[in-house]
DNA sequence: GCGCCATGGGAAACCGGTGTCAATTTCATT
DNA sequence: AATGAAATTGACACCGGTTTCCCATGGCGC
């Protein structure tokens, strides 16, 4: 067997070869600057390619620059470089510009471990989620990523259970240990007070999705889910359908309560009660969706439109509606929430509420970014996020 | 150019007040040993509760406890603490449960940036994918994180585009800048000559994750997507299928030729021939299925099943079957590889071919810890995964 | 020419760990 | 009891940055 980067030392091996640390990669940097004890600044970053090539300076070849040697090389103390590298306005023009051509020739980029140490803080981004789908998982770390390129951010994932014994013990050695930049949390997680509370005892910011504001508006990227859901009902009435009925999420989830008096007051507003028989308890899962669909439909008077909590409940409307012999979208509407990506592959194609998952991850980590920028207030008061209702090929009006 | 991540503070704003530094968190720590310069050595971690009051011992509130904390109230030197931290087996028995104890008493967990610092290597491992399923991605993810459960370790996800100009400097800032302690590389990274070149290169461990193997067996989880494929093959032979076709990925993709080779194969044994005119390409993806079926129900003779190089395609193809009148399975058997959520809600439910990611994501993780450790053979050598067929409704024998 | 003040820049300590290497103990032997 | 090897332990430098504190410099007003 190779071994390339043997770690274990039983047998005698020693492990992590310092001769085997990484080059040096190519970096820019940008400008402008504050006071002194400016504090961590994140740097603008650009991979560039491996052009670079290092005029010798007398580097050990395989060793990464470090802010020592571009001192020495430059002339200047380390802590000037790091006046450049963190932008400090107390550098003369002539003197950064010296410094920044040595950075840029040597490929120079710091360290991260140690800036973090410094700063008592690291650049990791954590995402802490209980959350099932892997649609609105992976879009949201997409969004987080799209926001933090280039500055030297990375995410961390964390996925957990809000329910076992030890999430609290967790989610807080996390946070501490890897002394977080931030902390993203799309629901549930989210809508748990132990954990901001938590966080915000040991000093991690965080911000929270949700689909309510439930903390300051720098800290909250708001989902008004029950716009969506009240558009999903005009819908509905639009399509002339009267009896209508509704599968929720469970309670534990507050997008539950939002998608659900969105849908109701949507009905309202044409004069349609959403009466309590039709509103039946589902669970955000594809099971419970044919549950609760299939005691909508045994009733002595079936809906002729259903409005699921989430795609994946709605799709199990769909099998209950086959069991029962029902034609979709003719005998039965059907419209869910979500946009997941089955919902268009499925037939007939679902009407949905599409939230911009991804958008909302960005939103998410640009509120974290913009703390250490100059708090950008636009980003900080994003407006809500609308969600858009997707008309598809799964509503219809009722057949007469 | 878009200024997005602006990092200046033209506005004086500084940024992360240090004042927020975290709270210590209470540990536990394991035993075991090798020699001095033990270096990199993972600890177990316990995430305890809030319950460990730790009695006063002069430290300042607030503020995590230090290495340094611990040997003064051990009343040993740092070293020696470090020692018990990385369980060298060169610490006196008393003196260790002294120390321990004290660790125990005070919450104390080392800080992984320092001790990356000084390792010279991060606690992070990176995940390094260009895949478009949430499903798979969210799997893997995952399965990394089972493996690495209490081990200290954390997992970075790090998406990106294979196709686009900077992938290389981009994965190589990447790998360099985190100083990684390990990457898995699902496919179709992990396909990618240059970027195991390049990692290994740098000094970066690794494990590929790939249909076929194409590293040294310490590097490789292996997927035996061929057996699958053969497996499906059997599944249509057996239902008594005869005029059988499929629809491929892309050329790009390992897992293409090993599923078609597998496919191929598989009927070859019930001496039944794949005829070309038979395999049409496709890319993966739902459009793609759907062309590519459109085209072969087409033909003159059509075939009686059809398997589809993954769920996605596959799914693309119900589509094509209903547009062309087919019912589904009677008319038309379709077969599909992977097991994405999708395919057991759709209707009928999908035939295909499982591939545990799960599981491939932890056995890769695995590999990476089994370095750290006593080089656990077993680990290292684990056999091929073996995906499993999944029968469900959408095949059957052949309309007669 | 002198004193003052604002600014640019450097020396040294420090962040919280680990590696090196020598000093101190412990213990079996002679 | 002296001796030498092996087992323990600690002092100190160092990882690669940042912060604190202080000095040097230069322009300006008198």
């Amino acid at each position: 067997m190779g071994n390339r980067c043997q770690f274990h030392f039983a047998t005698g091996g020693h492990l992590l070869d310092a001769s085997q640390v990484a080059r040096g990669v190519p970096r820019g940097y940008a400008r402008a600057g504050s006071r002194e004890r400016t504090g961590l600044q994140l740097s603008t970053i650009e991979d560039e390619g491996d052009d670079a090539g290092p005029t010798d300076h007398g580097l050990t070849p395989g060793r990464a620059a470090t802010i020592n040697d571009i001192a020495r090389i430059a002339g200047v103390s380390k802590k000037t470089v790091s006046r450049v590298i963190n932008q400090s306005p107390f550098v003369k023009a002539d003197t950064r510009e010296k410094v920044e051509a040595v950075i840029a020739e040597l490929g120079f980029s710091p360290d991260p471990q140690a800036r973090g140490l410094a700063f008592r803080r690291s650049f990791l981004i954590g995402m802490i989620y209980d959350n099932p789908s892997p649609n609105y998982v992976v879009n949201m770390q997409q969004g987080i990523l799209d926001a933090v390129r280039g500055s030297g951010l990375e995410l961390v994932v964390h996925p957990c259970d809000r329910t076992s014994d030890d999430f609290m013990a967790n989610v807080r050695g996390f946070a501490v240990r890897q002394k977080l930049f931030g902390a993203v949390l799309p629901p549930s997680v989210s809508e748990d007070e132990r954990v901001t509370g938590m966080l915000t005892e040991v000093g991690c910011p965080y911000v929270r999705i949700a689909s309510v504001s439930l903390d300051a508006p720098e800290r909250m990227v708001v989902t008004n889910d029950s716009r969506g859901a009240a558009e999903a009902a005009r819908h509905l009435v639009g399509l002339g359908h009267k009896r209508i009925a509704m599968i929720t999420g469970p309670d534990l989830f507050r997008s539950t309560h939002e998608r659900g008096e969105g849908f109701r007051s949507g009905l309202a507003e044409a004069g349609i009660t959403l009466e309590d028989a039709m509103v039946v308890r589902g669970a955000y899962t594809f099971d419970s969706g044919v549950a609760a669909a299939r005691e909508l439909l045994s009733r002595k008077t079936r809906p002729t439109a259903i409005f699921a909590g989430n795609d994946e409940m709605a799709i199990g409307v769909y099998q209950a509606a086959r069991d029962a012999g029902l034609d979709v979208p003719f005998d039965l509407s059907i419209v869910g929430f979500d946009d997941a990506p089955m919902s268009s592959r499925i037939w007939p194609t679902l009407t949905t509420v599409k939230l911009p998952i991804r958008d909302m991850g960005r939103m998410a980590a640009e509120k974290l970014l913009a703390r250490s920028r100059g708090l950008d207030p636009a980003k900080l008061e994003q407006p809500e996020v609308i969600p858009t209702l997707i008309a598809r090929d799964s509503s219809a009006p009722p057949r007469r």
